[in-house]
DNA sequence: ATGCGATTTAGAATTATTCTAAATCTTGAC
DNA sequence: GTCAAGATTTAGAATAATTCTAAATCGCAT
């Protein structure tokens, strides 16, 4: 169970693909099979916030065929059709998220973990002034500190 | 004039380098001529959020033998020290900023301008929810949209 | 002036990401 | 179902960003 676009809403386990294929479609993509397997990689890591490597490794051993580029392709498409947020954390690759909920991510200095910390942070009452003119469509919220270790 | 560390406070000219210097001490660096120039060029430059790769550039017009891996070591010594900061804003490379007070960056999806918003985001006060436990030391706010453009 | 540790350097190495052009899919029309 | 058109995937090369290395130089306390 888990909590996607502002309703607690069932994150299928990985042998109940229909339910990614229909979220794929619902976002107007084409259901591929490659897209299936990345975003089913991404939705059974969500915690680790992988980088497109190591969803790259992982969906290999679903779809051994499946290439790098299109890791990347399928990363963009999802991200570009509000199904995954990239996080970028420091000068280290990019990592992905499926939790399109607004949240905050924490990395820690010391063992490099990930969390995410729940919250809202619409611009407006997060105590920034959005200047006339500029519309704002997404917000990236990070931190950076030590966790409890 | 520009608004650093809660303060507002001059940036010195290209010429007057006695008060770069002087922050560099006060930080708790050693004031070496690389350091000058890259924080020079960063102070000069705040607006445009340069790279490191511009930031080299821009140096080597002051300082010709200054090399690339200086300019990464001297920006990452400002950063440990709490005189710029990096931001990261997408898949490209990281851009740094000498502008310490409380802002979030904004990133216009058409032009790639980006540009400073004010305002404060203690985590607290923004409206997330810090578990207990956790230490947080930096706070990095980027937004993305279209630009009055 | 001297010595020690910090800093700088060029260039190689590594890592992350994008590009390319050909092969293969997905979809909608028939 | 078949087909064409356009979207997607692929391997591998290419590019871009960042880090590493080991020797030379510098800054500072004495």
């Amino acid at each position: 169970m888990s909590d996607v676009k502002g309703r607690t809403v069932f994150v299928p386990p990985r042998r109940m693909r229909t339910e990614t294929d229909e979220r794929i479609v619902e976002a107007g993509l084409r259901p591929t099979a490659q897209r299936r397997v990345v975003y089913g990689v991404l939705l059974d890591h969500a915690k680790e916030h992988p980088t497109a490597d190591e969803i790259f490794m992982q969906a290999k051993t679903e779809k051994p065929e499946i290439s790098m580029a299109t890791v990347y392709n399928c990363l963009d498409a999802l991200v570009k059709h509000h199904l995954v947020k990239q996080v970028h954390l420091d000068r280290a690759a990019t990592r992905y998220c499926p939790n399109m909920d607004e949240h905050a991510h924490f990395l820690c200095e010391e063992c490099g973990e990930v969390t995410d910390f729940d919250g809202t942070a619409k611009p407006r009452t997060s105590g920034f002034r959005v200047p006339r003119g500029f519309q704002v469509t997404q917000t990236e919220m990070n931190m950076r500190g030590i966790c409890p270790a």
